[in-house]
DNA sequence: CGGTATAAATCTACATTTATACCGGTGCGGTAGT
């Protein structure tokens, strides 16, 4: 029997107001909560404090059977669940990680066996794990959400592999609807996502990126003293909350130092320290003990603190979806905010080199020829004891091998050889080409974090602009607006723009892409294959390089 | 790739330049040892 969409709407509303205490749902949270219900895959890309949750939360209590959460931290997980517990009508939570007691663990799957508990939150690393993947399998979730879904890309790669893992995954689970939540992705990332978790005829949402608040500066220096007297100036100007990112552990101790001994209440923050210090160091920014941390990319995920007030980069970061990440940590609370960048072109180098690691073509060749050597389909567990190698390790190494087409995962999760597939030393190469081309999308990404430094153009017209989002005229709240060189750029275009931005194009050696963005007399387009490229346009026009595709 | 610390080489008698080596982010899980 099919209930009417009033009905359904009327049902959604109750709950969210009963268990959760909303008032009703926004537009773009309206409509994927809707398409959750009515059992469609749902990708959601909103801010954080835009209610995301909710996306699944709600909708959770309305349907039949579990609900898997993949979230990328414990620390994350544990606020979750934390909060659906505050009230028995939100369903009940539960964790599934390593550092859960043994007597805690029997506990959490008894309480989903017995349907008490509604939700599950766990790492990827869990769902990889063959016993873990069977009980919840047994259970029928409903659903399969994957929280800050972005790690997919920006972490799946090398760092966390199971991530690559999930869309296997969702399968194992007898394929229940996937919904991903994210707060940003650019529209390279969103093709990442849809494609590595598998979604079917996915509803896509995506809700404002613009932090109007946020003033956007870009600081450019040609000397490390000057960068760093600048870095100290900004956190000087601020009365208030301040986080400053640096790319190295002992910078952040350093600069955390030195703002000490300018009488600030600082602190450092990488992973490189005791967790307990770690804990301390949130907690106390978040109390309003400290007013700045000092930190590497670490510190982020998580901070539930409304008035920050800057966000200073002592150095550039990897891409414009980790600054737009870090920087959204600002002015949460609505009010006006600093977005600082300290930019200097040799920091490129350090985000070159954490993006230049290759795969070895020996490993690879060697799970080849081990999943080769066994005639029939082999356990990833007994394949990991015979090589002796990690899970994290094997699972970046199969990943490389199915994109080969050389080994594939069954429908009980063993490897399987694929007899058409190429040999083992041929897949080695492949993957290592494979690999090779990744990278070379990192770097691309790196190189619009640089165009993003460079730009004399609205810092948020090109920020918005790699996020999709077309802002018609220029903010009046960057530094380049304030020092008029973005009205002058914006009257002055001379050149034709000759697909509009966000078409798709194909170019004969880079394959099909997107347009991105147009500066002075230059396009860029995002190709599927190999990332950014930024093309001159008289070039492009002369050649007939691009066609609409 | 670039920065930094240490070692060697310079060219001149002690200090500065040049060469070399090494390091650098993000977290899960599991294991070893308190």
């Amino acid at each position: 029997m099919t209930r009417r969409a009033s009905d359904v709407d009327a049902d959604l509303l109750r709950t969210a107001r009963e268990a959760f205490g909303y008032e009703g749902f926004r537009p773009g949270q309206a409509e994927a909560v809707r398409a959750v219900v009515r059992g469609r895959d749902v990708l959601a890309v909103m801010p954080t404090g835009s209610g995301k949750s909710a996306i699944y939360q709600v909708p959770a209590l309305l349907l039949e059977g579990p609900v898997v959460v993949v979230s990328p931290l414990i620390a994350l997980q544990r606020d979750q669940v934390d909060g659906l517990r505050e009230d028995v009508r939100r369903g009940g939570a539960v964790m599934l990680n390593s550092q859960l007691p043994a007597g805690a663990w029997r506990e959490a799957r008894a309480a989903l066996r017995s349907g008490d508990v509604k939700f599950v939150f766990l790492a990827p690393e869990q769902l990889a794990r063959e016993e873990v993947l069977e009980e919840l399998a047994a259970l029928r979730p409903a659903l399969l959400v994957v929280d800050e879904a972005h790690c997919v890309s920006s972490w799946g790669h090398d760092f966390r592999p199971q991530y690559l893992r999930l869309g296997a995954a969702a399968e194992r689970l007898g394929r229940p609807q996937v919904v991903a939540l994210t707060a940003t992705a650019s529209p390279q990332v969103r093709a990442e996502v849809l494609e590595q978790l598998r979604l079917r005829d996915p509803l896509v949402v995506v809700e404002g990126f613009d932090r109007p608040e946020i003033d956007l500066r870009v600081r450019r220096h040609s000397s490390a003293d000057r960068q760093h007297e600048g870095v100290l100036r900004s956190v000087a100007a601020v009365r208030g909350a301040v986080v400053v990112y640096v790319a190295r552990r002992r910078d952040a101790e350093g600069l955390a130092q030195e703002l000490r001994g300018a009488g600030r209440c600082a602190d450092f923050y990488h992973a490189g320290r005791r967790r307990d210090d770690r804990d301390r160091v949130l907690r106390e920014f978040v109390d309003g003990t400290l007013d700045v941390v000092v930190a590497t990319s670490a510190f982020g995920m998580g901070i539930d603190k409304p008035d920050v007030r800057a966000v200073v980069h002592a150095h550039v970061p990897d891409s414009l979806d980790s600054y737009y990440q870090e920087i959204g940590r600002a002015a949460r609370d609505g009010h006006p905010a600093v977005a600082v960048l300290h930019y200097r072109p040799e920091d490129l180098g350090l985000r070159t080199f954490f993006a230049s690691g290759v795969a070895k073509p020996e490993p690879v060749r060697e799970v080849a020829a081990a999943v080769r050597a066994h005639d029939g389909p082999v356990e990833p567990t007994s394949l990991r004891r015979e090589l002796g190698t990690t899970a994290s390790r094997l699972a970046g190494v199969v990943n490389l091998l199915e994109e080969a087409g050389a080994v594939h995962e069954d429908e009980r999760g063993r490897l399987v050889a694929d007899p058409d597939g190429p040999a083992p030393a041929e897949a080695a190469e492949v993957a290592v080409h494979l690999s090779e081309q990744q990278r070379s999308v990192e770097r691309s990404r790196l190189e619009m974090m640089r165009a993003y430094a460079e730009t004399s153009a609205c810092r948020r017209q090109f920020l918005l602009g790699y996020f999709g989002e077309e802002l018609p005229e220029p903010c009046g709240n960057c530094d380049t607006c304030r020092a008029g060189t973005a009205a002058r750029r914006s009257e002055g275009s001379a050149h034709d723009q000759p697909f509009p931005v966000g078409a798709a194009v194909a170019h004969e050696e880079w394959g099909e892409g997107q347009v991105m963005h147009y500066e002075d007399d230059r396009v860029t387009v995002l190709f599927e294959g190999v990332g950014y490229r930024t093309l001159a346009l008289g070039v492009v026009e002369d050649r007939g390089l691009l066609r609409p595709a």
